[in-house]
DNA sequence: ACCGCGATGTATCGCGGCGATACAACGCTC
DNA sequence: GAGCGTTGTATCGCCGCGATACATCGCGGT
């Protein structure tokens, strides 16, 4: 069974929406995702390779010219989803299981969720808020284990990552509550209107 | 000009303590740095041996029982600075190039902080501190430039990211002040009772 | 007395991400 | 019409990581 890993379901989620060039995949991860997460050629053009192998997207080439004398011809490449990566996207979609809320790829997750159900939404969050509790016991007793035979700036340096650990609790226990509340299943047409760059 | 990358910088400031076998310094880096920044030995021992090469550390063998018939001998090497690695380290605790706030670099450069001056301390924290500024700006741009062209989702994560950033200008404001109302100078000693394991 | 198991300890391999870099053509301004 | 920033594809070397293998030590259980 061929695992997807974070970048190529990032890949797949940003195609289902309407086929790209691997350049405006790269600007756009970097713009949604926020300054996080930006994406290196490196990853990028490998990564579709790799998913071309796979046969989860289609290139279609355009803009093809006449090749010139000895010239070249300003080649680009628009990728697409195909119907096994639209399978998938949807098999990714629908999972819930523990690399969900890994720390590499629980920004991706969230940011499909709008494709995906109330009910593995709700699965992932929590799934999510739990890791976060146990790390956060383990940072706490880290470091008062540590109290005082160690370094100031060391303690702080702990002290700092604990309370950001716990800011990303609080801010999940709003996300799960919110669920909760308000199921609403998942909405398509909310992204890309006539929007080029 | 050979420079000195972050987790050479880490290991170079963990050796000063006290000399430490591999597994040891993965324990503590595991320990010191939070559950964050955990160190693989796949990039331990290839770190070290660059270390040795470069000439920053020194290998002592120790516990070289015999060698039975046919049987290996439990070796454990203790890693030690050089002169040349203190002359290192002492250089790199005394920079504060734009390097010394980049994500990767300025969490272990912060638990130097013991063995750094406090104008360079200063410097430091003024350039992260500018840094983050400037991604906050861009975050906060591009989270209105989406305005509601985009999923609800992705724009909740871009908000959470803001806040993020947000904190951790606050957290070194409050570090910044405090170094300017009491620049104590570089104290050592402060690590380092006889703890082992 | 012995067994097993977890901690200590060193080491490598393949995969894949990243920064740098190269190349090329487009479109804009001065 | 020369320059320059943007769009666009692609590769190379470095290096971090997870998995894995191997060996020994010390401890508690039966």
């Amino acid at each position: 069974m061929a695992k997807t890993d974070v970048l190529s379901l990032a890949i797949l989620g940003m195609l289902a929406e309407q086929p790209l060039h691997g350049y405006q995949i790269r600007k756009r991860l970097g713009g949604e995702l926020g300054p996080f997460r930006a994406l290196s050629y490196g990853s990028l053009y490998p990564c579709l390779k790799r998913m071309l192998g796979a046969g989860l997207i289609a290139a279609d080439e355009s803009e093809a010219d006449a090749v010139r004398a000895g010239g070249s011809k300003r080649s680009r490449i628009a990728y697409r989803l195909t119907e096994a990566g639209q399978a998938r996207l949807a098999d990714e979609l629908a999972s819930s299981g523990a690399s969900s809320w890994d720390d590499e790829t629980f920004d991706v997750r969230f940011s499909l969720f709008g494709k995906t159900d109330s009910a593995t939404r709700l699965r992932i969050l929590e799934g999510r808020r739990t890791r976060l509790a146990e790390r956060l016991e383990e940072v706490a007793e880290g470091l008062a284990r540590m109290r005082d035979r160690h370094d100031a700036y060391t303690a702080e340096l702990q002290r700092h990552g604990l309370e950001r650990v716990e800011r990303e609790v609080e801010w999940l226990d709003k996300l799960i509550e919110n669920e909760r509340s308000a199921p609403r299943g998942t909405d398509h047409h909310t992204a890309s209107a006539g929007d080029n760059n």
